[in-house]
DNA sequence: CACCATGGGAGAGATTTTCTAACTCATTCT
DNA sequence: AGAATGAGTTAGAAAATCTCTCCCATGGTG
């Protein structure tokens, strides 16, 4: 396959598009000259003259005629292939579950769509486990680092621990009925985040506590809304100490036994995204940036206080 | 229609297709290094990786493949559609008249083949008026200046102009029934071109002889047969100076009448093309050529001797 | 297990291509 | 006649592209 000088077809087929060196010119954001030695040298290259040069103007000549049809077709499609790429190349799109999306993303998403406007994201807020996480359908997504049934094509990086501890209220710890050691949350609500309730189980796995089921009390679609009950006074909550840290700070949410703490059975949060997914501009961008703000979080919590379990 | 850099396109064409850079480095006569470095441009410009970097080789992306195709077909369709073109342009398709063709264009073509190797030169000798030429068959035609009929856009150049004059062995002018004096035709037969007996007819117009009518005589299908039957003592024939010039200066053929000379009232002999064609470089060599041979032609013949009729 | 062959990456500097800027020419419109 | 239009030409500047050299990682091989 030998192909003449590509540049010299591209102002060529400009050219014989708008009928005139000028218009090329302007298209190509060239001056005219440049339009004119372009053509001339494929005029060179193929030996057949491709205009007849008229005073005022130019016209194609009969090769001129039959060349432009293919060229205009073969660069519209190159066009549209590219453009498509890069079009979905600006594209970010990710997949969060509702908690981490809620508490964690959303609210520090701005910063990055400022940081970077070129890239458009695309936030879809859903549960999922790592498990069916779609590469086809995102092209970066949060969830638990333990998550089951991964294609070996799906890689994760840890962005923080989950640690669980009871949160309530401030207003539960005063009064009669305050609480004040693990026993005392056999009298009160324990709010879940889903039916599994499997935070509650696993805290009380690590720390049982006699009279205590993770058996009984609210189930909330997601953890923000099972925070938020907890936040009014409704009953007490499994809390993640990164996903609550703003209420806890606030004192919003106060943590009656701030010593019993235990990491997630399901593992720290990640991020997870295709193995060749990772080198994408637009996804090394991403990714840098949640670790970044994932390692604030980390530094803020001083990790070291506690045992990982 | 945004296009990105189509050197770079190329690079990855060729290095997809070969599923490695140094095939594609070796197809595109650069060194590795540039091959490279284009892929990446592009990366960089689409904003999508379109190879995987292995230890050893490469291999595409899914953005990658989907270019793949699209690329190929492109390309492909520009050098089926540029190869045709220059093909075209190396063929020089001329058509010529047999006497002009054997006795003038034949014997110099060879030393044009030679100077312009790259053009590939295909004589179609025969019969045609300027008036059918067909400027889609034939990139360049000799033929008589005053043939009626041409469309506006076909242009001539003149060569030569076609002297007349008769024309017979020398044995002719020898002997009892020696020829010397126009009245002396009368008593030989006249060697016709073609059936409408034109040039004796126009010569005798001219210089009108007693007694010797265009009517008598030999026909022959053309200028080179009717001049050979006169080398050969046939007759006498309505020789073209220019196209006889050989057989003259050798002495086979001998002018009873040198002084009684007139042009043919077809006018000179000429080149005849499209006016857009001109331009062409092989018809433009060929033409220089053609004008070059044609002026030695005229040197040789001294035209000042004659008065134009 | 050292060693070499393979295939690609990086960076500096050379080279080639391409573009610009200024001017020219021919023609048409006013 | 003079202005405006549209293209051609040229030298030199700017930009792109390439080469060259060295680097790295991997996978056979003796």
């Amino acid at each position: 396959m030998k192909l003449p000088p590509l540049n010299a077809l591209r102002a060529f087929e400009a050219a014989a598009r708008h009928e005139g060196f000028i218009a090329a010119a302007d298209e190509l954001c060239v001056t005219r000259g440049a339009v004119s030695q372009q053509i001339k040298a494929l005029e060179t290259h193929l030996g057949v003259p491709l205009f007849h040069r008229h005073s005022r103007g130019v016209a194609l000549t009969e090769a001129g005629r039959r060349l432009l049809p293919v060229l205009s077709d073969a660069f519209g499609r190159i066009a549209g292939a590219t453009n498509a790429l890069s079009e979905q190349a600006a594209d970010l799109r990710i997949i969060c579950p509702p908690a981490t999306s809620i508490r964690w993303l959303i609210p520090r998403l701005d910063a990055f769509r400022a940081a970077h406007p070129e890239i458009r994201v695309r936030l879809t807020t859903e549960f999922h486990s790592g498990g069916n996480y779609d590469a086809a359908e995102y092209d970066i997504g949060f969830t638990c680092a333990l998550s089951p049934g991964r294609s070996p094509d799906i890689e994760t990086r840890e962005l923080f621990p989950v640690f669980l501890t009871p949160g309530c209220a401030p207003s539960m710890l005063e009064g009669e009925a305050a609480l004040k050691r693990p026993e005392d949350l056999a009298r009160v609500k324990l709010l879940h985040e889903v039916a599994e309730r499997s935070d509650w189980q696993a805290w009380l796995d690590r720390f049982p506590v006699p009279g205590v089921s993770a058996e009984s009390g609210d189930v909330f679609p997601n953890l923000d809304m099972a925070t938020r009950a907890a936040v009014i006074g409704s009953g007490v909550v499994m809390a993640d100490l990164v996903l609550c840290r703003e209420e806890i700070e606030r004192g919003q949410l106060v943590l009656p036994f701030p010593d019993m703490v235990r990491t997630s059975p399901q593992g720290p949060i990640c991020l997870i995204s295709h193995r060749e997914r990772w080198q994408e501009p637009k996804v090394r961008r991403f990714a840098e940036w949640v670790e970044q703000e994932a390692g604030r979080d980390r530094a803020a919590l001083d990790l070291e206080r506690f045992d990982e379990v």
